[in-house]
DNA sequence: CCTTGACCCTCCAGCTACTGGAGCCCCTAT
DNA sequence: ATAGGGGCTCCAGTAGCTGGAGGGTCAAGG
């Protein structure tokens, strides 16, 4: 399979699958011409990592998980354990946003967003918290 | 005031604030020995900056939020419509990590987590959705 | 007067995970 | 023969800083 086949069925762009190569994540042999040849198992490793990144993993983190993966005696709580590692980042992450989203909806509730200069979003900027 | 005085003051990292400037979102004058030297409207500029910045604002959003902030004469809807943008692209950010949080952590719950090698969580980034 | 240490300065490189583009080669069809 | 649609490499840029090298400046103590 050239790039351009596997691109569509792993729904990863080109560009993308060039630099999961460059950065060591597959190595699909190459033709004659020079051109990427790639094997049914380096389509089904672009799937897992393009699956891995929509789960917001970390390139090291699918980096980590794709050697578990092909890893046949790996222990389940090594992947539970980065998978839960993330969870908690995607949690304290959402926590992060909800606040700033709170502040900020209550700002934008506040004001008149008329032509006048009187703004109560710039003046919480100005003096916000401490 | 030299640049270490206003880091604490404004709470910001030394080398961020001479990135602001770099990016021309402060100007300070300069004392004869080449030091930064910060009126008190840079030290307000740069707790405006900080504040629109925890909140989220992208550094162009903040430009803007400055101009429109040293203009007596703006309108207050141009504030609110960034603000109501940005409250947008926070939402959507939210509820995309709420989708990945709840995928993930129906994983972690369903694996296993000890030292064979059966993992669902593996199972499912290989074979995902569509 | 000299040194020490805390500041300050500039410039360069690196981080994440790609993305865009230039400039080139290759393959197939007409 | 040529046109188009691939493919290739390498370089640069994105956002928003951060770290470090290599050097100047200033106030206090000996």
């Amino acid at each position: 399979m050239n790039i351009g086949e596997v691109s569509k069925k792993a729904g990863l762009p080109v560009k993308t699958i060039r630099y999961y190569e460059d950065i060591g994540l597959i190595t699909p042999m190459r033709d004659a011409n020079g051109y990427r040849s790639f094997a049914d198992s380096d389509m089904h490793k672009l799937a897992f990592l393009g699956r891995s990144r929509a789960l917001g993993f970390t390139i090291e983190d699918c980096r980590s998980l794709l050697a578990l993966w092909d890893d046949q005696d790996r222990a389940s709580a090594d992947v539970r354990a980065i998978a839960q590692e993330h969870l908690a980042r995607i949690e304290n992450k959402i926590k992060d946003l909800v606040a700033i989203r709170d502040t900020l909806s209550h700002l934008v509730r506040e004001c008149a967003g008329d032509g006048r200069p009187d703004c109560p979003i710039l003046d919480k900027l100005e003096t916000f918290p401490p």
